[in-house]
RNA sequence: GGGUACAUAGCUCAGCUGGUUAGAGCACUUCGUUUACACCGAAGGGGUCCAGGGUUCGAAUCCUUGUGUACCCACCA
């Protein structure tokens, strides 16, 4: 074994002999028949770029939870894949593609254009699938699915047939928000918002109406079918119902004066222009009053025919000239600048025109039989609700809940090309539904593709063979392995995808499909800033894995870090626990150097000393507390008891002792506790701890061994062990203390110094642990034991409880003095304060007994001290 | 406008249902090359737990008000 660590001359190896162990797939595993299935889809990445820090961090955790329940026994499985990406793809190759041949994709066609983005998704998804591997990721690599593969394809159309069946989706006509520059429409959160400066103008619409309206988009106003005021508005009640024939700026309007409480009575006149076609409020008020709908404005951003001579000219030509138009008619009141959001698309910020349109819809509120006539939203709202699913944390079962209780229709159909075509087929008047085109010649399928959250809704069961076994799930896949049991995503994605997840298992297996969400927070830059390309202040996983190794990447993930909170990442992070790795790897070279090939069958409890017995009762408390920590998503806590435990308790104490103690059994302790260290480490860092096992001569699999457990703590041997616990703690005090004693004390280095212990009672457990001291970094030249006073006239220099220690040496008298006194001072405030305490009738009476013991314990304990201080002096 | 979270050492954060003298890592200071490891070892300094008020025998922890920060949702005519 090296001296150092080095990952990058073991991951690549190491991934391959686990890949072609073929124990990533369950299927391999050997298990009992009732093992417990153990089941995580792994989010699909779109394959619109190569994979960022905050995917890792997924991989990261998720990796943790499997490879745990791998060694816990589970029938462990992780389905790995990728995302289309619908619109975001086919944005990213559009661009590419007119930049480098100024084409449109209609200059290319369908054919062609589809072609170019399958070929680039493909060079995506290889490059993804890389990084993934160079992870460690134990997934199931022979199911990996695509989300607009032949399978998925498949299950997308069936889905979409059952839910036309079943009158869940239903195509129609409302206003939506269409981007000019994709072709398409955007879901309500895919729309993004940004401030900016705009002008509000506050106009008449001609002489012949009575009072003036403000908008910031006049020319939206072609369309306008009513105006609406605030029912309390005393300015303008006696016009409500009268209804006004009139010319505005060339073009006829009729336009009936409707009530509305969304009027703001302060807001500009307090009067509005209501446009149903192009603005969504404005389209909801015309559906309760059942206004006209006037369309203005072209899929193109243009407006219509029949406008007067605005017709064909853009949305921000015809504003201005309308404006032009109502300055020279003298109907413009005021033009003030004001603060607005601009609704853009979040792909291409391209200004959103709220258009009707004909679309698709899958129905949130439609009752259902399969669901015990509840809707998707109802059921989606109370499996939350009654913790079938929960969420961690659990803050954000609010956010799903509030988001969920506002959830209109969800609008599928986008007009792009690439993604899931909708599996409709029109023929004249006719319309024909199904997984499959119509045999007969003549139909057409429709043109628009589906949303590309439609697909990863379905990824818990269509990645597990839904609907080819769904007939036969008792011995399908999907008995074995669905639901599955956490789903681990980023708490920005809660509404858009697993909401949808949650509604379509729902809707096809009438199961939810995950019974944990674990949410984890972004991946900021250590200014806390997020990571983004653009400004360049990404921590590119696949560079810092080549730098630092995969292990270091993901301890920092992992380590110091809370679900739902966002963690700040710099590269100084990272080199710490690459020191760490290291630290790892020594310790576990020295310990094989040491162990030799000894095997573990010939562990006598009989013959251990006391800190034997100490290592193994701290171990096997780690081992509950690690496996308590991991079951309960505490991945940071878990990793700092475990590096706690590594480094203090392990590295810098007993290892030292087993150096010199040379009686006993330290060398099978030693390798008892490496074997089971690196099971509970492997979780966190796969690579090393299998490397470690590979060098140690171990055979098989550390990935597949089995995870640890606590064997000494039984009530037979507990208090046993407790008290070889307490003694070698009180050791490891009296070693800080002479530790201590020694650097306040400046004691020259070079100078012999020699130690007395004196134990009042302690005399026969102390002798061979006291024989340790002076080897143990102390600087302890010759040290006793005794049983009475010091023989050696020294100084004082260190008391716990009823230890005592003695240094000869070099001392500085001025120098101690203070100390004790400072030390005395400290005591004295500690034990009045304790005093008060339980000299408190409320305290005694009301605060639990076990407190009230251990503050007396301590002030005895206290008091001790200081009169052994004050005897000193 | 509504909501959620955060505010603890110079920095990044732990601190579960209130209960030892509030912790860790990094950074810093001092000392040390002792054959697993200098990607190391030892010791140390550093905190009115954002502010005010309240509940309690007891508050970093619970309630309330305020301030600051981040994010989410809605509206923006």
């Amino acid at each position: 074994m090296e001296k150092v660590y080095e990952p990058n001359k073991y991951e690549k190896d190491i991934y391959e002999k686990w890949m072609s162990s073929g124990y990533f797939n369950p299927d391999n595993l050997d298990l009992p028949e009732d093992a417990l299935s153990y089941t995580i889809v792994l989010p699909p990445p779109n394959v619109t770029d190569k994979l960022h820090m905050g995917h890792a961090s997924t991989v990261a955790i998720e990796d943790l939870l499997i490879r745990y329940h791998r060694l816990k026994g589970y029938r462990t499985l992780w389905i790995p894949g990728t995302d289309h990406a619908a619109i975001a793809t086919q944005n990213v190759v559009e661009k590419r593609i007119y930049k480098e041949s100024g084409k449109t994709r209609h200059d290319l066609g369908r054919d062609k254009f589809l072609q170019e983005v399958n070929s680039f998704a493909l060079d995506t998804q290889t490059t993804i699938l890389n990084q993934i591997k160079s992870l460690g990721a134990s997934l199931d690599w022979s199911r990996l699915a695509f989300t607009l593969d032949e399978p998925r394809q498949k299950a997308v159309r069936k889905m979409f047939s059952d839910m036309y069946s079943q009158g869940v989706i239903y195509r129609g006509e409302r206003v939506v928000n269409w981007c000019p520059r994709c072709q398409s429409t955007l879901a309500d959160d895919e729309v993004e918002y940004k401030g900016q400066k705009a002008k509000l103008y506050t106009f008449k619409y001609s002489v012949d109406f009575p009072f003036a309206i403000s908008t910031t988009r006049p020319e939206t106003k072609l369309g306008d079918t009513a105006v609406a005021v605030n029912p309390k508005d005393e300015r303008y009640k006696k016009y409500i119902g009268q209804t006004f024939e009139l010319e505005f700026v060339g073009v006829k309007l009729k336009l009936k004066v409707i009530a509305d409480n969304h009027v703001d009575k302060d807001f500009g006149t307090g009067a509005l222009g209501v446009t149903p076609a192009h603005s969504l409020a404005d389209w909801q008020m015309a559906q309760s009053q059942n206004l006209e709908m006037i369309k203005v404005i072209s899929e193109e951003g243009k407006i219509r025919d029949g406008f007067f001579k605005y017709s064909g000219k853009n949305v921000k030509e015809a504003r201005e000239e309308i404006v032009i138009e109502l300055e020279k008619q003298g109907l413009m009141e005021k033009v003030e600048e004001i603060d607005n959001n601009l609704s853009i698309c979040y792909r291409c910020d391209s200004p959103i025109e709220p258009l009707p349109s004909k679309q698709w819809f899958v129905s949130v509120d439609k009752k259902l039989p399969s669901l015990g006539n509840k809707s998707l939203k109802e059921k989606a709202l109370e499996v939350v609700a009654n913790k079938d699913i929960k969420i961690v944390p659990e803050r954000f079962e609010k956010r799903y809940k509030d988001w969920m209780e506002n959830l209109h229709d969800w609008c599928i159909s986008r007009q792009i090309w690439f993604g899931h075509r909708i599996p409709v087929w029109y023929k004249e008047e006719e319309v024909y539904v199904g997984e499959t085109a119509p045999k007969e010649e003549g139909w057409i399928q429709d043109e628009d593709t589906l949303d590309t959250w439609f697909s990863s809704g379905m990824w818990t069961f269509s990645t597990l063979g839904w609907p080819d076994n769904f007939e036969n799930r008792k011995t399908g896949q999907l008995e074995k392995y669905h639901p599955t049991q956490v789903l681990e995503t980023g708490y920005e994605i809660i509404t858009l995808w697993v909401s949808r997840m949650i509604m379509m298992s729902l809707f096809s297996l009438q199961e939810i499909p995950f019974e944990t969400v674990y949410l984890h927070g972004m991946v900021l830059d250590k200014n806390g800033k997020k990571m983004s390309k653009s400004k360049g202040n990404g921590i590119d996983p696949i560079e810092v894995i080549a730098k630092f190794g995969t292990d270091s990447a993901r301890l920092s993930l992992l380590i110091g870090t809370t679900p739902g909170n966002d963690l700040r990442l710099d590269e100084e992070k990272i080199a710490s626990y690459r020191n760490f790795v290291n630290k790892l790897w020594n310790i576990s070279r020295y310990i094989i150097d040491v162990v030799g090939s000894d095997d573990l069958a010939n562990i006598d409890f009989k013959k251990f000393s006391n800190s034997d017995k100490w290592i193994f009762y701290v171990f096997d408390k780690l081992i509950i507390e690690v496996s308590e920590d991991l079951d309960n998503y505490r991945f940071s806590a878990a990793g700092e008891k475990l590096r706690d435990f590594t480094w203090n308790d392990l590295a810098d104490w007993y290892i030292e002792i087993s150096k010199f103690e040379k009686a006993g059994q330290k060398r099978e302790v030693l390798n008892y506790i490496l074997e089971n260290l690196l099971k509970l480490w492997h979780p966190f860092m796969p690579f090393v701890t299998e490397a470690i096992w590979q060098e140690s001569g171990r055979t098989g699999f550390l990935m597949v061994n089995a995870w640890p457990i606590a064997k000494l703590i039984s009530p037979e041997n507990i208090d046993d062990f407790k008290e070889s616990v307490k003694t070698v703690e009180r050791l490891r005090n009296v070693i800080v203390k002479i530790r201590e004693a020694r650097s306040e004390n400046k004691v020259d280095p070079a100078k012999k110094v020699e130690a007395v212990i004196y134990a009042h009672d302690k005399l026969k457990e102390l002798e061979k642990e006291a024989e340790l001291v002076k080897s143990l970094r102390t600087g302890i030249s010759s040290l006793h034991v005794q049983k009475s006073g010091p023989a050696l006239k020294g100084e004082i220099k260190a008391v716990f409880e009823d230890i005592e220690v003695y240094l000869i040496g070099a001392i500085d008298r001025e120098k101690e003095k203070e100390r004790i006194d400072k030390e005395i001072n400290n005591l004295e405030k500690l034990i009045s304060n304790t005093d008060r305490k339980l000299s408190n009738k409320e305290f005694v009476s009301k605060a639990p007994v076990n407190v009230v013991e251990a503050e007396k314990n301590k002030l005895e304990t206290w008091k001790t001290e200081l009169s052994k201080l004050k005897e000193q002096i």
